[in-house]
DNA sequence: ACCCATAGCTAGGATTACTACCTATCCATT
DNA sequence: AATGGATAGGTAGTAATCCTAGCTATGGGT
């Protein structure tokens, strides 16, 4: 497994309703967005990829649908209503698990008062 | 499984780590120190606590001893040579996988420049 | 006498990202 | 014409790790 796989469970879903919020996407361009949004550090196999998208439709978090381009078969998603909240929440979420980490990492002790 | 299970899996180490470099501690008491410094948020299990620290002495990360306090019988972990060279890389690790998730986070698009 | 906090432990379950593999089209290079 | 890479989708099975649920044991409070 990738070093990052274990750090990123649990913060995937996140990212690929985040990106979904920029508009409605096929999964190849999710991949390259999440790729070129973090400057390569999450560039995903695609056997991540496309489990979790069905994983989160199977969840009513996004809603996909097939189409042809350029002779290929794309299946693009959108975010539903409930991906939209789930979204917000997970965003708030993250934003205090990260304050928690980044303070629990701060190097300590602090000094004790007297 | 707590919800925020997956979210903590691979970053319970540095925390462990990172409470260890306050000085050496038992198993429980860093579970309360974990737990006082997230404010609540991660309390966690002892059985997320203890095999995390036998992996980590595994890993020879942390070295333990047996003591005996009041009676009752304590493993005090401290953190070995590599142990401190793993947090401060894992340290900046956090700050890096962090600054990405919260940039893909950020609400967009942005305007593209014309 | 009983229960809770303290202190340690383990086996098995649940979840999730990854590896490795597959099909198929289009385009550029050989 | 043929080969390979990028694009676009998929799955089965593996690895990693946190949790649940259970256990032993001591000390202090009600």
């Amino acid at each position: 497994m990738r070093a990052e796989a274990q750090a990123l469970k649990g913060h995937l879903d996140v990212l690929l309703l985040a990106t979904l919020n920029d508009g409605p996407q096929h999964g190849y361009a999710i991949k390259e967005a999440l790729r070129d949004g973090s400057g390569g550090r999450f560039d995903l196999p695609t056997g991540t990829v496309y489990p979790a998208l069905h994983r989160l439709e199977r969840a009513g978090l996004i809603s996909g649908s097939w189409s042809v381009v350029d002779g290929r078969r794309r299946r693009t998603y959108q975010l539903t209503a409930e991906g939209h909240k789930k979204l917000a929440g997970e965003r708030a979420n993250w934003r205090e698990f990260a304050a928690a980490i980044t303070t629990l990492l701060e190097p300590g002790p602090w000094p004790t008062a007297t």
